[in-house]
DNA sequence: ATTTGTGCAAATCGTTTGCATCTGA
DNA sequence: TCAGATGCAAACGATTTGCACAAAT
């Protein structure tokens, strides 16, 4: 998997491929994944998490999901969905794409091409629910 | 415009306010903004660049987009309405609300609700075009 | 008089980088 | 052998904060 997306398979990222891809999709930001490679008892640096996750994110195995107020996350389902986010958590959870539908999409400048589009949905918890 | 926000009107908020909204709507960094004043001489320091812009998001005068690869942008219309980004620049367009079409909204899962939704369509420079 | 905002510098957070070392091709 | 990966610690950029001072109610 990895030497086809073109990456080296180093024992740290084989290790890390296996907790990422192994179950469900899932959503982790590089802290968190560290802590699981930790305990996971993988032997990796922080720094390597990051570098990691960026090379798989370029290399098209994961998506990188921005959100406002929270570490970058990255997704292991690399499909084109929106996401929603609940504020002053680290909780991320996709949409169904076909929860939204877009109409109709905005015509791209001249000279430029779409790169990407992010769509996601800002919860609060609501009022009165501890 | 600022008592009624609910913000007290100091000269600061005042001069700044006079830059943000006396013209056409637009989008700033707290950087930029900064660069501006002073060079209309209003005497003001960084941190309280970051203090009003954040002050005047929270008072509704203006709205976060937050965008991947770039310090965060405040935009001084405040309707719902998506965004272009230009990758590797700090340019940020508006999408005309006609221009996108939101067909169904995703249901808000049970205890939280909306809080607002970001969209933003990322562009690249055309491959080619200096 | 009291509350709130300001400025500065230092602190913080997430992330990247330089460099020496190691490892897979 | 040698490009590429790793680890560490230091550097970094964007943003926030603590505290003394100033300004607004």
């Amino acid at each position: 998997m990895l030497r086809e997306a073109g990456l080296r398979p180093t024992a740290q990222r084989m290790s890390l491929g296996a907790i990422l891809f192994s179950g469900c999709d899932r959503h982790v930001t590089a802290e968190a994944l560290y802590h699981e490679a930790v305990q996971a008892s993988v032997p990796v640096s922080l720094a390597t998490i990051y570098n990691t996750l960026n090379k798989f994110a370029e290399a098209g195995l994961l998506r990188q999901v921005i959100v406002s107020g929270a570490p970058t996350h990255f997704d292991t389902n690399t499909s084109n969905h929106p996401h929603f986010f609940v504020e002053n958590t680290n909780l991320l959870l996709d949409i169904p794409a076909a929860e939204i539908v877009l109409e109709k999409m905005p015509a791209v400048p001249d000279g430029f091409e779409s790169a990407g589009t992010e769509i996601v949905v800002y919860l609060k918890r609501k009022a009165g629910c501890a």
